[in-house]
DNA sequence: TTCAGTTACTAAACATTGTTTATATTAATT
DNA sequence: AATTAATATAAACAATGTTTAGTAACTGAA
C-alpha cells in the first residue's frame, strides 16, 4: 500500500515547503512580512491551500517558534564544555543574551508574541520551552550543590534568572532602552547581567 | 478674540472624547478592541474624523500609555513613606509587579507592544518613562549610600533591577510560564523577586 | 473501462483592519 | 453677500486572515 504513504509524504513535503517559505520571508522582514497570501503566492498556490496544511497562521508561526528553539537550544549546548558550573551559569546567561540580541525576531516569536503563546495554550504544553528551563534548572542546581548559590527552590531560582535575561533582552528588542545612547547599550546589557550574578554568588 | 480660544478648547474636548471613548473600549477588552472605526462609532462621527484629532492609531495608543505611566508613578510614590532604602527598594519592586499584574493590559501597552515604542522612537524621546526610571535610580543611589548594595554604575543597577521585574511580569503576561501551575505561580513570582533581593543585599 | 467516491485545490467572497481622497457642509472673515 | 478657512463625511483603497462552494484530479471497485 504505497499510495497512502506516497500522500503521507507529499503531505509533509508541503507543510515542509509552506514553513520554509515562511522562514524565507521571516528572515528578509521579519514576522510583519509573513502572510498567508504572500506564502502562497511564492509556493504558487491560492491562499486557501496553506489552510490544508496548517490550521491557520499561528500555526505556522507556532512551527517557526520551534525551529528558534532548537537554534538556540543547539547554541545552549556549547556551554556544556565548562566544567565549573558558576562559570558555566555565567555563559549560560551570556548566551542566551547572545541569541536574542542576534535574532531578535526570532526571539520575539519564541517569547514575547502573542500569536505563538495561543498555540501554547492550547496544547497545554510546551516541550521545547520546558526543555530549555529544565537544561537552565540543571545549572542552577549544580551551583547550589557547589556552594556558588544560596540554597533555594530550583523552579524560583532558575524563573528568576530567566527573568533578568529575559527582561534585559525583551526591553530592547521591543525598544524600551531609549534613555541610554546606543554606544552604550552593550555596556549597559553586560554591566546589567554581570550585576546580578556578582552580587548573588556566594564568596568560597 | 475668544474664537479661537473656543476652537481651541472644542479641538481639546473633541481628544479626550476620542481618547476616553478608547480608554471605555479598552477596559471592555483589552486594545485588540480599540479599533478606529469601533471609536467613531461610539462618538457618533465618521472614521475620518479621528484623524483629525490624532495622526494615526498609535497615535491614540500612546496617549493611552501615557495613562498607564500615570497610573503606575502614582501608585509608586506611596513607597515614599518608606524611610528605609533596602525596604523601600523592595517594596519598589512589589509595586511595579503588583501594578503589572493587576493591569496587564496597561503593562502591555505601556512596556511590551510595539505600537507606542513607534511613538516613542518618533519623538526621540521618553519623558513620562525616563521619569520613571529616574525614580528607580534614586532609591538605588540610596541604597548603595546607605551600604545595602555594592557600588556600581547607576544606570547598569537600576536596569538591572527594572530588567528583573519586567521579565517577570512580561512572561506572565504574554503567557510563558505555563510550566508552573497557575496556584503555584504567585509564590513563584514572589520567591523569584526575594530571591534576588535577598541575594544581592549586603548583609550589615 | 467506467463510475462513484475521495482528495486536492482554487476562485471568489466575507469580514475585518487602518488610512486617504475627494467632496460637502459649516463657520469665519472680508 | 461673497470668499476663505475649518470641519466632517462618504466612499474608496489596500491590506489582512479565513470560509465557502464548486471544480478538477486521482483512487478503488464494478
Amino acid at each position: 500500500m504505497g499510495i497512502l504513504e506516497r500522500k503521507k509524504r507529499k503531505k509533509k513535503e508541503m507543510r515542509s515547503l509552506i514553513l520554509e517559505t515562511a522562514i524565507k520571508l521571516f528572515l528578509e522582514e521579519g514576522f510583519e512580512n509573513i502572510t498567508v497570501r504572500r506564502i502562497a503566492e511564492k509556493i504558487e498556490y491560492s491562499p486557501a491551500a496553506i489552510y490544508l496544511y496548517y490550521k491557520d497562521k499561528n500555526d505556522i508561526l507556532y512551527a517557526l517558534h520551534d525551529i528558534g528553539f532548537e537554534k538556540l537550544y543547539k547554541q545552549q549546548q556549547t556551554i556544556l564544555t565548562i566544567k565549573d558550573p558558576w562559570r558555566r551559569l555565567r555563559k549560560h546567561g551570556k548566551v542566551y543574551a547572545k541569541f536574542a540580541l542576534e535574532n531578535p525576531k526570532y526571539y520575539d516569536l519564541m517569547f514575547i508574541m502573542n500569536g505563538p503563546a495561543k498555540k501554547i495554550k492550547e496544547k497545554e504544553e510546551w516541550e521545547i520551552g520546558l526543555r530549555s528551563f529544565e537544561f537552565l534548572k540543571k545549572n542552577i542546581k549544580e551551583c547550589i550543590e557547589a556552594g556558588y548559590l544560596k540554597k533555594a527552590n530550583l523552579d524560583v531560582a532558575a524563573f528568576a534568572f530567566w527573568s533578568l535575561t529575559h527582561g534585559i533582552a525583551s526591553l530592547v528588542i521591543r525598544e524600551r532602552c531609549i534613555m541610554f545612547p546606543e554606544e552604550h547599550l552593550n555596556f549597559i546589557i553586560e554591566g546589567a547581567l554581570d550585576f546580578v550574578l556578582k552580587s548573588i554568588v556566594k564568596k568560597k
